[in-house]
DNA sequence: AGATCATTTGCAAGCGCTTGCAAATTGCGT
DNA sequence: ACGCAATTTGCAAGCGCTTGCAAATGATCT
């Protein structure tokens, strides 16, 4: 980056409370109690720095503040999954619940650059907390929070590495149970899986609970294939490679859009869903329930885990020696076109 | 939000330059120079620091910092459009972006909340410029930017309200033309569109380029529709619309959600793509590339107007007294299967 | 009016850092 | 070994704000 100007034009500053105090006439400390709830001033000399403060346009200077408060209402948002379309939502909702509480999300892409970076720069920006809301994290991350001294909660997701940490999720357990349920209730019989890379415990998880829904009846599943990532590209190359195989009658996919790439692949090779073949995602997507594909999938209640997780993380900055505690959601389903009726 | 608790354990501390110096053996302003680049240090005392800011864990404090630099590197980022997945290449790209810079994005949601209150955040949070990557803002933004000194440059739109603004954004009535010629080059004459808001500037700007590549020849736009947001939704039900009022044999939609949604409307109606109606989109989304659309479209360079938007906003922030400019970057079509072939 | 108590206020000491300045150190030529 | 210039270093004065404390003000009651 340039070199900063030194020169600092008037023009340059912006309104200090002493400003507005010399204008409203009263001390600078009279500034900052006005703009401190819960602080000790009258209800006249507030109007008079009210006043004072709106004709200059002032507003105090969190920075400055956060020194003495030591809080920067600041939360560390760590993000990867730029490229699945549920993100939108996570995303905007996020961003939205943080305002609303009074916090401001400061954003860590992790898609670049090391992990290590992106805790330095957390801290060197004092968040109060960090919200992770992404699964792809070095496991010890976690700990290095922890040895900072910095409130961690993991939403959607939990990390690989075994060990206390504060969870907030949807149950992927159940959320694969369901799909199996909801399958096998339908009379599809042998269930293939896709997954996403072998690497993330969601995939894992899922699996896990088709596995023991389909083990309820004596069965398992058909076939189970991974993807290096959620992608449609990896659903459509993936169920090609099934449909080659051939064999199975139903197909529960780890996510979406991995779904929705299952579905162009039945629909080039004119397998008929679900007449042929059955088909359930993961996630409702915005796109599941386009025309084109009316996938029936499975829901997770992100905006509850989006809450609980930002609650989770202000409880966590007041009371910081609180328990790890994790908190698992159920998934719903989401009936659209893609499985036959009720048998 | 809770009462902030008074005691401050020992552990509550972050680690502080003094310290560091302590540690070191060093005074603490050896400690604030080995940190700050450019500053006069001897590669002997940066190592000693350098090793006991290791051993601690030690952070340099950012808003400390910012207090006499003046400089946060904070970027308010003002984004709205979270539901279009267009949105996600923009936000990855913007966020990495300003990373690579050393800027980190402080994001404001516009979607909930009034514009006035982003406006006084940010310059709570002191960032050091702001970028704008919506286009439904109160005009009056800009100026109040202008007067609160805050360098602001539009990115992917221009404000409604005229006067001069640091605009970087992809040149729509170009594209709007690039459209129009694609279309009559494969022998499509009566063309319809099919725009998002009628407030927004970018559909105006686009139906103006088709138009203008329609006068050329004598023509003009067969049908314009309107939807109230750039969605699926809008693009069904505008399409069925226009299906039923008939006479088009393409269209061009000021949005690729709006043209999958047309898509979608055709195929329901057993329209063939592009035998029966050609179909052509802008942006560019992942989806238009899915197999089950193959959608032809026109797409913005969005990595270039970032970066060009993150140069510039850069530039104002180093010579703030720099003229307003606007940059506009060429389109371009990206064939696949919803237009007939050259004729 | 005077005494008593609750509020409100200003003062000043920080918060953790940068930076101009002058003193201390270093390197180098002779 | 000595002198001089170029570096390096520590000191102290901020940056804009909060907050404990004591002084000042106001309210309330005899």
């Amino acid at each position: 980056m340039a070199k900063v100007k030194k020169t600092r034009r008037a023009s340059d500053r912006r309104i200090t409370s002493k400003e507005v105090a010399d204008l409203a006439g009263v001390s600078f400390s009279a500034v900052s109690r006005t703009f401190t709830k819960g602080a000790s001033v009258s209800a006249k000399t507030r109007e008079k720095v009210l006043k004072a403060a709106r004709k200059l346009g002032y507003q105090p200077n969190v920075h400055a503040r956060s020194l003495m408060t030591r809080r920067t209402e600041l939360i560390g948002l760590i993000c990867s999954n730029f490229d699945n379309p549920v993100f939108m939502e996570v995303f905007d909702l996020f961003t939205r619940r943080l305002q609303m509480q009074g916090l401001r999300p400061l954003i860590a892409n992790l898609s670049s650059g090391q992990a290590d970076d992106t805790l330095d720069t957390l801290l060197q920006y004092s968040v109060d907390g960090v919200i992770v809301a992404t699964s792809n994290l070095p496991a010890d991350f976690a700990q290095r929070c922890r040895r900072a001294n910095l409130p961690v909660v993991y939403a959607f997701g939990r990390p690989k590495a075994p060990g206390a940490a504060n969870i907030i999720s949807s149950d992927f357990l159940q959320a694969g149970r369901l799909a199996g349920d909801l399958l096998q209730e339908r009379g599809y019989r042998k269930i293939a899986f896709i997954g996403g890379p072998t690497t993330t415990v969601s995939t894992g998880d899922r699996l896990a609970g088709l596995t023991a829904s389909l083990e309820a009846n004596g069965l398992e599943p058909h076939t189970t294939v991974y993807g290096n990532a959620y992608t449609h590209e990896a659903g459509l190359s993936l169920m090609r490679q099934l449909i080659r195989t051939g064999g199975m009658d139903a197909v529960f996919c780890g996510d979406d859009v991995v779904a929705l790439g299952a579905l162009d692949a039945c629909r080039e090779a004119g397998i008929r869903v679900p007449g042929d073949i059955g088909i359930i995602g993961f996630n409702d997507i915005a796109m599941a329930g386009w025309s084109a594909y009316q996938l029936t999938t499975i829901r997770e209640p992100i905006a509850d885990i989006i809450g609980t997780a930002i609650d989770r993380v202000i409880e966590l900055i007041n009371q910081p020696q609180k328990k790890p505690k994790t908190v698992l959601f159920d998934c719903s389903a989401v009936i659209r076109n893609t499985l036959r009726p009720l048998v």
